[in-house]
DNA sequence: CCAGAGGTTCGATACAATACGAACCATGCA
DNA sequence: TGCATGGTTCGTATTGTATCGAACCTCTGG
């Protein structure tokens, strides 16, 4: 069961939700800049200047939290995004590996 | 550029082609019954089972080969299916290893 | 206290994807 | 030659997704 937030556990996190919010341009590639960053990074939503209204932003970014790929922490006013990196290895070994070093 | 029957070549697949493909239940059951065959098996389209038309099923099919995640070789009156897993091998390391160890 | 910034939600719209049946094109076999 | 089998294509209905603007909430900083 998902948390208040609507983060779903490790044990819930389904393969085709993943390739899913995988297969948007804007959302793989909000994936893969978290993924050059270090293990644990927070960005900020506004930080990755995707070219949508901030109420489109936030459907990706809902999609993304929903699927389990991101957790979203409250920082006060605005919102860190960061990649739940391990979580995801756990599940899915090799997955986010192969989506880092895959040709741009 | 995409040879005569639809297949792009092992620089040409894209990886948002190659995620969307396989974020269809149908299609990524298709593939992971594909990935535990042996390298390079080929199968007969109809013997997926996949409770659609056959209509339906030309269309998934197609969506498969045209992101690069299968060929389809003639053979006579039907056509096989094949994983093309040495190209998504070497384009997306990892990434069909992932899809084929995913918790079902 | 109030204005602005950051996010979410809602309703509307436009577009893409899934699905089907019917028509059609091959191949293979009687 | 005729016909069944396996696939593709086409038109269409249905559903889902991406997108936006407007309204609203919450926190921060004057």
């Amino acid at each position: 069961m998902p948390d208040a937030e609507g983060h779903p556990a490790v044990d819930e996190i389904e393969l085709v939700s993943v390739l899913a919010a995988l297969a948007d341009p804007l959302r793989l590639e909000v994936v893969q800049k978290l993924l050059v960053e270090a293990d644990g990074a927070e960005r900020h939503c506004t930080s990755f200047g995707l070219p949508v209204s901030k109420s489109t932003r936030s459907h990706h970014f809902k999609v993304l939290r929903e699927a389990g790929l991101i957790k979203q922490v409250d920082r006060g006013n605005s919102r860190m995004a960061q990649l739940r990196r391990s979580d995801i290895d756990s599940r899915f070994p090799g997955l986010l590996d192969a989506v880092a070093t895959a040709p741009a």
